[in-house]
DNA sequence: GGTCAGTTTAACTACATGGTTAAATTAATC
DNA sequence: GATTAATTTAACCATGTAGTTAAACTGACC
């Protein structure tokens, strides 16, 4: 065994790498990401970026991992511990929602792996999804059986909260760029910035709960 | 002037040439589309691509144009042929999906063009999406004001439905193309398949109406 | 201070891709 | 059937980019 300095410095360049690579293909997307923006956004050589981690493919899968690889057990975690179909649903949507204000680059690269028909994600991420809806199938069906929710199509009711969440955090961006657009759409939602968790759940909850009180 | 035939000859060229642009960039995005790969797949010489249509920008422009620049006078006109805001909402969701469902390159093109920061979007399709945003607000405010609905928050219902549609009709490919998926999340929405407005449609009433009947 | 493994670097290669050009082809008009 | 303008084509160019290489550097250990 050699040096520890060493590891921990060159631990620390993979790092920095990988932080930036992780904005680098938020920005752009997998094609428009170009190895050579990473290593110099790095302060790497390009070559030093090769020998720590791997050509492109190996870099956006590490990418791909770090950003939304433990969201899934993070949501089946916190749903577990919650009690009722309700809590456990408001659970849901709030592990979602502070996973993407967590790291902001989840919307763009989430939207974008979805356009492409998840080409690039790792079988593994994949499975993490499948968990995932598989939780909310069963906390739907749940509040179903109990008579406290309607009758859904769990997939719709996923794909429902996550494009919320995805769209309004990822369409911020859009927003504030466009200094032309009317105030009365640029304003409107300042009062839930950061938060849309509540006023989300608030809506699905609504949508899917029988009768209220 | 001259000649007709020629003329028509050329113009199908150019459509053919759009027609299997929006399939390619739909597929494979801005920066992971290859004029060659189009011109092959148009059965085209890659000058006369750039002889009909012009450089990839240009292209791309007419792709979107195409492909999206219509749907907003679509919404704006359903809506104002209906009479309350309750159907005026169902005809701004019916519309959204028709839309998708009629090009289905809507979803890959829109997420990515979000997920971008929306660089690429011409500032008339800008100025569309402003049209619809600001016709859901209409909506909204009108019920709100007339007791039916409940205080909310424009843009995040617009993006729960735009989110809703783009992101389920965007997942089936993923869906179907992961064989190994559970079967009990491949069928169970079977019985939707091509009209998820209504389901859209009644979830978003659920959760926005104040009474209900 | 010499050696050695781990790490970084400048320079380079191979190739793909957006875009061009000049020549060939086509069909209408005389 | 010669002319002419619109259109198409094969071959080409310039540039950008993923990935490599061999040499230089760094610091621990003897």
């Amino acid at each position: 065994m050699t040096s520890n300095q060493r590891k921990e410095n060159s631990s620390k360049t993979a790092e920095k790498i990988l932080a930036v690579a992780r904005k680098v293909f938020a920005e752009h997307g997998y094609n428009g990401t170009h190895m050579d923006e990473i290593a110099t956004r790095a302060n790497v050589n390009k070559a030093t970026l090769y020998y720590q981690i791997g050509d492109k493919d190996t870099l956006y899968a590490n990418v791909i991992h770090q950003v939304i690889g433990n969201v899934a057990q993070d949501i089946v975690r916190a749903v577990a511990e919650a009690r009722t179909p309700e809590e456990k649903l408001k659970a849901y949507i709030a592990c979602i929602a502070q996973a993407v204000d967590k790291n902001p680059e989840i919307p763009p690269i989430m939207m974008r792996e979805i356009a492409s028909g998840g080409v690039n994600l790792p079988r593994l991420v994949v499975e993490d999804f499948v968990s995932v809806i598989a939780t909310l199938m069963g906390i739907l069906e749940e509040g179903t059986k109990k008579g406290i929710f309607i009758e859904t199509i769990p997939f719709l009711i996923h794909m429902m909260i996550l494009g919320s969440i995805l769209l309004y955090k990822g369409s911020l961006p859009i927003k504030d760029r466009q200094t032309w657009l009317p105030a009365s759409i640029r304003n409107k939602d300042k009062k839930i910035k950061g938060n849309i968790a509540n006023e989300v759940a608030k809506l699905i909850l609504r949508a899917v709960k029988k009768s209220r009180v």
